[in-house]
DNA sequence: ACTATTGGCGCG
DNA sequence: AAAGCGCGCCAATAGT
């Protein structure tokens, strides 16, 4: 490896696209040094650049980062001046800086990603900032952190984040290895052979016309809900909706195909034979397929990410089979058990709760302090604590978790009661939850007032409440996504060493794997909790050893010396199927 | 013919 | 069971 003399150490090197040409500003300028070259050459000098591990301080990784993995360059570290402008712009922690009073501007629009297009160098120039404003930016956003009320904790919020943008950037150009064969096997055996455009699938058509006999209702289309309702009523059936477990309660002969067809014809049209020509690619190097979703960080206002076509958060288990590791190649499938409850017991500092988590099931835990009688009542518990729940099973089970473990309740509650009153509420790491809309404190001020009618006062009740809920779960979705992001960004870290100590791997030199296909294991899926790592099966071991230790890594970097595990269920297996 | 909303359901 | 959080996507429907 480099010696120390050798690299940057903590520079940062700017980087701003200005009319065709890039400007590289070292040091924020001041000491540093300034080049500019034409936005071709982008690639070779990042790598040139990259032996010395800067931090790169950028507009926006998804617009820039995309072309330079194209190019094969991979960098360790970066600064994503766009989503690190939406964390200070909102946190309470940098409320008083310059960059969250001033007026809304060209960095508090959030980019619309093109879906479909493959990346070029031309998308840097999207992004609307000259060098100045980026250098500026980056200064605004150091004296925010540093006049901060925790610099610690935001910096460390921003690192995450920005790693989380390369992460996503790399995760979409590697794809996740899909096999279309095993997929259009499973099609096959549930729905019959592929129709022709436009058509229903044999089985779908079949049970079509069984619920129709069934209903007396030779004309029904089965995707329409009111048709259906009506049908539903027609044949003497008292049902409210046509949502499946209402269904699932009759007692009649309809229900059985009635729920087989809604089954079946939500994978047909969420991830049938469209879907698999829409998002399976081949593979860069021609062997199996690819699926490339577009990952959305800092998507969601909790911090987790989002994604935009493809759903590949909600790839159903009915097909995850088809997800398979390449010939030679191992998928390395991690979840992570109970984060959410697992991060709130830490954040309160709640002594008990964390013990209770000490083995690998918390919920096991809770049963063996003696809290609740079964598993599944301290699930539905654990859970209706984290969303507010008040009534049914969970409403009933609430006083016993509140007498067991009063400081990891008392912050959820506390965060509610902040929400109900129109407060924001922040994350462990100080990503702050937005205020409630005007039209909320519309309703509350409406509901205030002397002629107030009753359906005003209700509005403003239930509205109160539900913004509660909202802030509730703010605190643990949102602390839980941190944990997520620093599990993974310790994860790649060890992944890049890793390769660089196996020969077989290549030589992937300070740069990183320039190609990870070519041997080296890398991050393919990450899902709130869960993450999946392509690997060559010779390294699969060192992988999964290395996916605890990440994890392990990430609840000391959060949460210090505080005695909260995050035990992990990993699997090396050929599919993902296999794995759960 | 177009866009926005709704009902429903997949995931955590 | 479907109450109680956060999403994205689809087909059908409502609105223009």
């Amino acid at each position: 490896m480099s010696p120390a003399a050798t690299t940057l150490g903590h520079v940062d090197v700017v980087v701003a696209v200005e009319r065709g040409n890039v400007h590289l500003v070292a040091d924020g300028g001041a000491a540093g040094t300034t080049s500019r070259f034409p936005l071709e050459e982008l690639p070779e000098r990042v790598r040139a650049l990259e032996a010395r591990r800067p931090r790169w301080v950028w507009a926006d990784t998804g617009s820039l980062y995309p072309a330079l993995l194209q190019a094969s360059v991979r960098v360790e570290r970066c600064h994503d001046l766009r989503l690190c402008h939406a964390v200070l712009r909102h946190a309470a922690l940098s409320a008083g800086s310059a960059l969250a009073s001033a007026p809304p501007g060209a960095w508090d629009t959030s980019l619309s990603g093109d879906v479909d297009h493959q990346p070029t160098l031309l998308d840097g120039l999207v992004q609307a900032h000259t060098a100045e404003d980026v250098v500026a930016e980056h200064a605004r956003q150091r004296a925010a952190v540093d006049g901060s009320a925790d610099p610690g904790r935001l910096r460390l919020l921003l690192a995450a984040e920005s790693a989380g943008a390369l992460i996503a950037a790399e995760m979409s150009h590697d794809g996740l290895p899909w096999d279309r064969e095993v997929h259009d096997r499973l099609l096959t055996d549930l729905l019959g052979p592929r129709p022709r455009h436009g058509s229903r699938p044999a089985r779908l058509e079949a049970l079509a016309g069984q619920i129709r006999a069934c209903l007396d209702a030779p004309d029904l289309n089965p995707d329409s809900a009111p048709e259906l309702l009506r049908a539903l009523r027609g044949a003497g059936l008292d049902v409210r909706t046509t949502r499946k477990w209402e269904l699932a309660e009759l007692d009649h002969p309809v229900v059985p195909p009635l729920l087989e067809y809604k089954q079946l014809s939500r994978l047909f049209s969420a991830n049938g034979w469209a879907w698999m020509d829409a998002w399976v690619r081949p593979a860069a190097g021609g062997r199996g397929g690819r699926f490339r979703p577009d990952y959305v960080p800092g998507g969601v206002v909790t911090g987790r990410w989002a994604t935009r076509g493809g759903g590949a958060l909600q790839l159903p288990r009915q097909i995850r089979a088809a997800v398979t590791a390449d010939p030679g190649w191992k998928l390395v499938v991690a979840d992570a058990a109970q984060v959410e409850p697992r991060v709130l017991a830490a954040m309160s500092r709640d002594g008990h709760m964390a013990r209770a988590g000490r083995g690998a099931d918390l919920y096991q835990g809770l049963v063996d302090d003696g809290i609740v009688d079964t598993r599944a009542h301290a699930k539905v518990a654990m859970l209706g604590a984290l969303y507010g729940a008040t009534t049914g099973e969970a409403g009933r089970l609430m006083p016993r978790l509140v007498r067991a473990y009063p400081r990891a309740t008392g912050v959820v509650e506390h965060a509610a009661q902040v929400g109900e009153g129109g407060g924001v509420v922040s994350t462990w790491l100080g990503r702050t939850s937005p205020p409630p809309a005007g039209s909320w404190h519309e309703a509350q001020r409406r509901a205030s007032e002397p002629d107030a009618d009753e359906a005003d006062r209700r509005r403003a009740y239930r509205q109160a409440r539900d913004w509660g809920r909202f802030t509730r779960n703010f605190v643990v979705q949102g602390t839980a996504a941190e944990w997520a992001l620093c599990w993974m960004a310790d994860l790649r870290g060890r992944l890049r060493e890793i390769a660089g100590n196996d020969p077989a791997a290549g030589d992937p030199g300070t740069s990183g794997p320039a190609a990870p296909g070519a041997g080296a294991p890398h991050l393919v899926f990450f899902l709130h909790d869960e993450v999946i790592v392509h690997s060559p099966a010779h390294l699969a071991d060192a992988v999964a050893a290395a996916v605890r230790e990440a994890a392990a890594g990430a609840g000391r970097l959060l949460f210090g010396d505080f005695p909260v595990e995050f035990p992990l269920d990993v699997a090396v297996v050929d599919n993902y199927a296999e794995a759960t």
